[in-house]
DNA sequence: CACTTTCGTGCAGTTACTGTAATTTTATTG
DNA sequence: CAATAAAATTACAGTAACTGCACGAAAGTG
């Protein structure tokens, strides 16, 4: 019938659905505070059910928040295990990079998550620990890669993958600061490898003690 | 009267009933699990209004928790910031291990705490906002022992001392998971030097790509 | 023994969230 | 196009964590 991009009318349906409380439950948020806004009155705003709001997006955080940042693509995965040898430090902090980054094509929307999750403790810690969630999936990956570079296979090759994780995760979580507090210069790529050479510059502190 | 150590009966009193209520939660959760444990459930086995237990904890997770860890105090702080030259980022992580260490002196309960912070996530992503919001505290000590030790002022000064204090809670992550794993071999001190020694070798990893 | 302060409690209410079953809306098929 | 399957939306009832408030009981004090 009506001329249409792609899809059915039911997805698109949804995906107005879903944007029209996105929108309505980050303006709320952004203008009365996070903890003020109740789902009823995100609900109310979006002209939809609250059993329709869970359906959606789980919980109250969860149409903050917005999707979890994806696990790294098996392409991805191998790339990195068998870039075998470099600096597995930086490397892992620019797969994790990768998968943070893009996903919400939305400016607006995105710098308003920002916003709300900075100035909001609940949500600040809610976003570290979707990190860190995402951490614990990578540590197999880092081991491979390790495996792979000839390391020989012990308890501390794991102990090593768990570290070089939680490094890379620090350095995400310094960046992402940087970024939400609105202090970053220049392209992310660029905050990325300053953070990294910071890390070295810190760590050889202790060195020559 | 009576012979007793030393407060009053007030105290006393209050001692006894918050060690039952969290002798209490502890060992239903251990057993049938944080989630399946409701704080109803606590309260009558502890035989206590539900007002009470809020009143003693906040929430159902402090129960579990504990109290969180205090900031260092002013001794300690003016001793980091004028050991000024020497490794940075270990002198931090000693005096954050300082802090969260002790301050629980029932092992057993300790260990009640440890096994269910380890087994259910929504406890461990607490506890580790937790040393987040611990971090915060310690960037403007750090920035200062920076500045003592003849640094220039400047934002990258800030954003150094920011990382150092990412650096070191890191290290206090990968600690804790390798405590409440069990997995931890030697003294607590031990297994900080060998997390920070461990540090210094994967950051060496990328020096010479 | 009065008197004050602190504690514990009951109770009503708010908010996030879940399960279920009914109802409406969209897609498919004969 | 009508019958029907599939999926979305909804209302409703219920659970569980948590808060504010006001009242009575206990403990400290002179």
């Amino acid at each position: 019938m009506n001329s249409h991009s792609d899809d059915g009318l039911r997805a698109r349906k949804r995906a107005a659905t879903r944007s029209t409380i996105e929108r309505a439950a980050l303006s709320l948020a952004l203008e009365h505070g996070y903890d003020k806004v109740t789902v009823d009155a995100i609900c109310e705003a979006s002209m939809v059910s609250q059993r329709t709001f869970f359906n959606y997006f789980g919980s109250k955080e969860g149409v903050i928040l917005g999707s979890a940042p994806p696990m790294p693509t098996d392409a991805d995965v191998d790339a990195f295990v068998h870039a075998a040898g470099g600096d597995v430090l930086g490397d892992l902090v620019l797969l994790m990079a990768a998968a943070v980054a893009d996903h919400e094509p939305d400016r607006d929307l995105l710098r308003s998550r920002r916003v709300l999750i900075q100035r909001t403790p609940d949500l600040m810690n809610r976003e570290i620990a979707r990190m860190t969630e995402l951490q614990n999936g990578l540590v197999a990956m880092v081991l491979a890669r390790l495996r792979a570079s000839g390391r020989a296979d012990s308890t501390d090759l794991v102990e090593e993958a768990r570290m070089v994780v939680t490094l890379a995760g620090s350095v995400m979580r310094y960046c992402m600061e940087q970024f939400f507090s609105g202090s970053a210069a220049g392209s992310p790529r660029e905050v990325l490898e300053r953070a990294l050479a910071l890390v070295r510059r810190i760590t050889d502190g202790g060195e020559h003690g």
